[in-house]
Formats: structure tokens, sequence, C-alpha cells
RNA sequence: GGGGCUGUAGUUCAAUUAGGUUAGAACGCCGGCCUGUCACGUCGGAGGUUGCGGGUUCGAUCCCCGUCGGUCCCGCCA
């Protein structure tokens, strides 16, 4: 439409003149004789009046009080100057309204579900069936405009820095590694499939084979798993790759990456580079392989001044290989006894046994355990965990070093939100690295890749751990922003007998690795340059710059829990004659 | 696969310690009145298979079982 202008854009400056405006009604106050309505689009709401003197008022007064929420309208009118009194100070366009001379309904709203403005106390389930309603919802505008810049800002700077974008299949093998993957059957070859990609994991290092250099991606994957708040089994990664690259090079692309993100979408400058945490101090710490630095508050460990302790809960994490660990919760010394209990509770749902108290009130430290612990002991542990005077500090102890850590965790974050110790707007980045390369699948009874099994291991521990897989750590880094890991990455094995290595710990003979990844283990062999690289969640980032709790906000189109769409109702029966063209024949319902 | 929360009018919610007349309110919707509203006001009206199925009971929105949907978490997500 041309010379349109946006609702949100009128301006004083215009006054006087005729504007074109088109959108969506968002509210009719009819005064009888009278009539305003709110016109909206992405950019905000303006007041639209019909003209008293135009020789058609009547008509279009008539019009005007038939509008409906949502209808759609093009106005001309003359933008002036509201009359004394009558502006709104809590609108953006409240000084001003526009006087229409022209009011034509483009489209008619049967009455809405819900109105988008409302949406937000909707239930997801109405929400996710009319999703165009929500999307209109001001929220949504801004939520989807927001993603657009980071999208545009992510290309712009690879752009800049020598990467070209270069598309990946959709159609990919099926891989036994990982995730379970969507198929897709081939009704070309009856019996056989293609999968949709996890990720383009080998695509992208077959591009760096392939003398690519620097490629990126804006790209779908797909894993068919169950759901989270902060998971689909869509979504979408900034896929990013290097070749003659180390650790260093890859993490500080992409400090300077973020740092752009910030600034450009944010107006906020972030430091660099970001601190690097080794994953053993990570958990010791924050209990977390994904530390939320927001929160001031590390986890201690008190094993030491415990070590001779009677009392038995810490004696038998001590004797069974535990460790006793405390956390400080400042400012909640006064916790009633209920308080307390409740904690606890909360602490057995978080897969600790229990929590012992300690409580720093005026009068000095008292525990309901006090008689099992010197004053010295309780004093040590206030320092430790640097409590002061009117602290409460919680003492969990496990044989279970693991479970110990992650009970650990939890309560920390229990604490950060508990005890709003964090900052509205404030974004902590950190690298966690020195992963393990290998975790003991115990259901399988042999040891998992813990990133993939491209990832190259760090060379000497490969060699002087050849019998301790579990002692090896991996090249690889995850970068994690507020408590949540955004990106995940590794420098890659270029190295045909590395990879040789890595699939014996893996328990692959060499008939399975080259059925599996022959074609990538013969591109190793044709020249491969070594490379690395590292992988965003786009919508998971996306989440947490525009503030919202759940990745559906930044999804056009999603899924619920059930991993349904509630709009289109896919996924959706197939008739039997569809399945046969695949080769298939339908079992159930 | 497991656990927590949840489902009542178009929407958001209510419905009295173990259940009891005609299941209420606000917003929205329909109609009347109203010339400066902006959450317009005001008067009136319509609108309910209490998600679905079963059970207990003289009687179920309420209790029990099953089921479907939503949501959050654990497992899972190389």
């Amino acid at each position: 439409m041309k010379n349109r202008i946006y609702c949100g854009s009128t301006d004083l400056s215009q006054k006087g003149q005729v504007v074109l405006l088109a959108g969506w009604v968002q509210r009719v106050r009819n005064l009888g004789g009278l009539v305003f309505f709110d016109l909206r689009d992405h950019t905000g709401l303006v007041q639209v009046t019909p003209d008293p003197y135009h020789e058609d008022h009547d008509h279009l007064y008539e019009t005007a009080i038939h509008l409906h929420h949502e209808d759609v309208v093009e106005i001309h009118g003359l933008v002036r100057r509201r009359p004394q009194g009558g502006e709104n100070p809590k609108m953006a366009t409240g000084l001003l309204e526009v006087v229409a001379t022209r009011i034509k309904v483009l489209s008619r709203a049967t009455t809405p579900p819900f109105l988008p403005e409302e949406a937000d106390s909707v239930q997801e389930e109405l929400r996710l069936k009319y999703r165009v309603l929500h999307l209109r919802a001001d929220r949504m505008q801004r939520n989807f405009r927001l993603r657009h810049r980071l999208s545009q800002t992510v290309r712009r700077y690879f752009d800049e820095n020598g990467f070209i974008e270069v598309e990946t299949p959709f159609l990919v093998k099926p891989t036994p590694e990982g995730a379970r993957d969507f198929l897709v059957p081939s009704r070309l070859h009856l019996g056989r499939a293609y999968a949709l990609p996890q990720s383009p994991q080998i695509y992208k290092q077959l591009l760096m084979v392939a003398g690519f250099d620097r490629y990126f991606q804006i790209v779908k994957c797909f894993r068919d798993e169950d759901l989270r708040a902060d998971r689909q089994p869509e979504f979408t990664q900034i896929d990013v790759e290097l070749s003659f690259t180390e650790e260093p090079e890859v993490q500080e692309i992409m400090e300077g990456l973020m740092a752009r993100i910030f600034q450009d979408v944010k107006g906020q400058t972030v430091p660099v580079p970001f601190e690097r945490i080794p994953y053993h101090d990570a958990m010791l710490q924050y209990g977390s392989d994904k530390p939320d630095l927001r929160i001031p508050l590390k986890i201690a460990d008190l094993s030491g001044i415990f070590a001779s302790s009677e009392f038995r809960v810490f004696s038998e994490a001590l004797a069974g290989g535990g460790a006793i660990r405390a956390l400080n919760l400042p400012g909640a010394g006064g916790y009633s006894r209920k308080q307390r209990d409740d904690l606890l509770e909360k602490a057995k749902s978080w897969g600790l046994g229990g929590l012992v108290f300690l409580q720093w009130l005026p009068a000095g430290i008292t525990s309901t355990v006090a008689k099992f612990m010197t004053p010295e002991q309780m004093k040590a542990a206030a320092e430790i965990v640097k409590a002061q005077s009117g602290d409460l500090i919680a003492i969990g102890a496990d044989r279970n070093i693991e479970k110990l850590a992650v009970g650990m965790g939890q309560l920390r974050l229990w604490i950060g939100r508990e005890l709003n110790l964090i900052q509205k707007d404030e974004h902590r980045l950190c690298w966690v690295v020195d992963f393990p390369m290998f975790e003991w699948n115990a259901e399988m009874n042999r040891y998992q890749a813990a990133h993939h099994p491209f990832t190259s291991p760090v060379l000497a521990d490969l060699e002087a751990y050849a019998d301790q897989p579990g002692k090896i750590r991996a090249r690889a880094y995850d970068l994690v922003l507020d408590g949540n890991e955004i990106a995940g990455g590794s420098i890659r094995i270029h190295d045909r007998e590395v990879q040789k290595k890595i699939f014996q710990h893996l328990g692959f003979t060499p008939e399975e690795a080259q059925a599996k990844f022959g074609f990538l283990l013969e591109a190793l062999e044709l020249g491969a340059p070594p490379h690395g690289g590292i992988a965003f969640g786009l919508d998971r980032l996306a989440m947490i710059l525009v503030g919202a709790d759940s990745i559906r906000d930044v999804i056009a189109f999603p899924k619920t829990t059930a991993a349904l769409s509630l709009m289109d109702g896919s996924p959706a029966p197939v008739a039997d004659e569809q399945w046969g063209e695949l080769g298939l024949k339908r079992l159930t319902s």
C-alpha cells in the first residue's frame, strides 16, 4: 500500500497532513454521536475518530460504530492535535488523533476467542490453537522483530569475518549415535529411510575438507526427543566451522559475536574475554556444567573441616568416598522452622539426602545439630562460605559426589531465585572447558561420546589414559549465558588414526565405524585440514534476549510438550494408500 | 517411561471444614441510551454436556478409577 504510514509512527509533525493508515481495530468507544476507535499495527496504536464536518459524516459514523475487535480497516484522515484536555499521556500517540475522512473495512473479523492484548493471560492451549491472534500481540511482535535483528547481526558478523553460508541437506543418512532421528521413508527405495539432520555436524566437516575454510549456517535441526520449556523437536542452530584453527581462535570469534549481538540487539556492552571454567570446577563450585554466574554464590567444600566429625551423615558420606558441601543463604538466618523444613523437602526432590542448617543469629551461630559440632567447626564453615551475621548456611553431604554436586547446584539456583540475587537485565557469559571425552552408559555397558564421536581428545590424555577412558579430556567447549547452554563446540579429529582409537573406546568395530560414518572417514583421508567449530541454539539465545520463559515465545509456530501442533493438527493420520507407497503398513490407530 | 500442577460461560476466575436449591462474577458478545472517550459510562439480555468415559452415593464441579489435552520437572536431548 503506497504512502501508508504506521500507526505508531504518527506524530505531531504530521499535524494537518492527510495520512493513510491500515491495521486492526483494537477497541471501539461509542459515546453516542461521537465515536473513537484505536487502530493497531505492529508499531503501536493511534486513535481515530470520524470527521464530524465531512460531507459523508453519517455514513462514516455508522461504519465506525459497527467496527469490531480485530476488523481490518484502511483509514484516510487528517492528523490533528487532540483538543485541550483530551490528551492521553498513557498512549505513545496520545497527543494526537486521526480524523477519518474515509474508513474502508478490508476484512471483517468474527469475535475472537481472546484479544491479542490479553493473550498472555490465556491458557497456552488456546494461544497455540489460535496462534495468529497471539502473534498479533505487541510482546510477540517485539520478540520476533528482535529475533530477526539477531539473525541479521549474526549473518553480518560472519560475513564480515570471511565466513560463507552454505546450505546442507535436510534428507540425510540416519545416525545411530545421539538423539533419536526423525525418519523419512524413501519411496524410491523401499525399506530405506532418510533422517532429518540432528545437526549439520558431519556435513560442515566435509565442507572443511572441501576447502571452504570458514563456514556458517543458520539452519533447522530435528531431534525426536521429549520436549521442555527450552526444547522443541525442530529448532534453529547457528552452525559454525573453521579450518586451521584451535580453541582460542574459535572462542575469540564467538566472544566477538556475542559482544556484537548484545550491542546491536540490547544496546549493552559485554566485557570480553569470558571466564573459562574447567568442567570439574564448574561442577564443584556451581553444581552444574552450565553455571549461572549472575548468582553471586559458590558452593564450598567443608569435607576438611568435618573430616573427623562424629555426625553420622557426615562421617558416612566421607567414609563412602563422598563429600560435604555448603552454600550460604544471605540474610536467611531468620528462616523459621517451617521455612527450613520446606527447603529440606525441596532438597530431597533435588536428590540430596537432606540438609543441615547453621543459623548465624545476632547471638551467634546455632544449629539443630550443634551438639555434633564444635564452635570452631561452625565458625570455620561460616568463614569458608563467606557468611555473615544474619545468614543461613545449608550443608549437604553424600557419598555420591555427582549427586551431591548436582543437588547443591539446584539449591544454588533456588537460592538465587528465592532471595532475588539476580539483577534484572544482567547477563553473564562464560566458557565451560575441559569436558570429559567419554561418559559411561550403564544401560549399554559402554562408553559414549560426551560431545560427539568426532570431537578431538586432548592427545596427551589419549596416550596417558589409554586404559582409563573416563579421564580423557575432550577439546570441547560450551558457551553459557545466564545458566543456559547457548552453544557447544569442539576441535574435531582430522587424523584417521586418532579417530580409530576413539571408535575403539566407543566399542565400534572398524566395520561398524565404516558402515556408520564411512563417508566422513574417507573424506578425512583425502587431505583434511585441522578444524573445529561450534553451534549455537538460536531459539534459546533469542528466548534469553527477549526475556521469555519459554522457547515457544520466539518460535512462530511451536509444538506442545506432547509434540503436537494444535494449530494445524500435525502430526496427522495418513491414508493406508500413502503408507503403502512407502512400503509401510499401519499397525495401530 | 516417571512425577508435580492444571482443565467450570467465548475468555479469566469463583462455587462455604468430606458432596446438597436455579453453578456465580468480571471482561467479551447482542440490544437500548449517551458529543471528548481512551479499561468510556449506563440500562437490559443471551450465553454452561463443569474436557471425556466410568464408579461410589439418595445426590458429584467437588470423592475414586480410567482417558484426552495443556504445562513444568526427572529420564532422554552424541
